[in-house]
DNA sequence: TTTAAACATGTATATAAAATACTACTTAGA
DNA sequence: TCTAAGTAGTATTTTATATACATGTTTAAA
């Protein structure tokens, strides 16, 4: 049971840009931050951007800014949006071909189990992923703070 | 987000049995009333019987049976035996290089949905999984029952 | 007005996990 | 003693995911 790297990435961006504030932050910086991907993270971002979670500023001192208070960016929404495939199990997808569907009583019991997965995941935002320990996060995140 | 065909199969191995009751059921004939690898539902139907979720007769007229009553056999249980892989993200797994594991935040929400999840599968058992409608799933598996 | 730093887009490849297949062996009833 | 069953280990195929590559567009600064 795993959420796509997709995922996480994207919660990753955000919370990034989170810390990060007013100040615009570049892909390729936020990449080096964390070690990984930066054309995975490319789309990670056109798909954050597209759906209105961040802005996207081109050209030369361009970059990134998150779009929204942080209060209001719910990690279900997130998560829902980036997580393409949430299907459990053959039933909940395309091309189910398992014969007991009609009767079977695991899948109501699968979905419930989802929705409780979900309905906890809609009770926090990304401002709960702040908290007090920003500055921690930011050193972690080599993000140079106004301080010394 | 997805559960391995492992697990489901392993669930689908455990219904069939509870259906088919006091007889012994092939994984031959497992694996054609559902149309998957016969190969591997072995391997599922193995690990359930070293778990001691089954008894299995090897030799002519072998087979499968349920080693425990339905009412004792919990869904949670169950998959927590099977789906080998519970780590939600990089964090939970090994060789974690997130960097910033010490001070986020999201780690421990997605446990803590994580832990919703698993706590709404710890509530039912396989003789949920039954219910009224064994006659329906018994004729969907094409299980012969004494009936006509 | 040129240059370079940024994002945009599409395609191709690589990796890893999962599912399936294959092979040889053991058990035990008819 | 033959055959239908499970046991065990390995190999292959398939799929999803992640990563890499190539090319284009925008825009601020030099
Ligand atoms: S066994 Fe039930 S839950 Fe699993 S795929 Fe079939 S219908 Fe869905
Ligand atoms: S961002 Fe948080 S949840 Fe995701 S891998 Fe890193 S520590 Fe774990």
């Amino acid at each position: 049971m795993h959420l796509t790297r997709y995922t996480d990435y994207a919660l990753r961006v955000l919370l990034y840009l989170a810390v990060k504030g007013e100040e615009r932050a570049t892909i390729h910086e936020i990449a080096e931050s964390f070690g990984v991907s930066r054309n995975h993270l490319m789309k990670v971002v056109q798909d954050l951007s597209h759906r209105g979670y961040i802005t996207t500023i081109r050209g030369k001192n361009g970059g990134l800014l998150l779009n929204r208070p942080p209060e209001e960016i719910t990690l279900g929404g997130v998560v829902r949006d980036t997580e393409h495939e949430l299907g459990l199990v053959e039933c909940f997808r395309d091309h189910n071909e398992c014969i007991i569907t009609p009767a079977c009583r695991l899948k109501p019991i699968l979905n419930e189990a989802m929705g409780a997965f979900m309905q906890v995941l809609d009770g926090y935002t990304l401002a709960d992923m702040l908290g007090r320990r920003q500055p921690q996060l930011a050193r972690l995140m080599q993000i140079p703070t106004g301080a010394t």
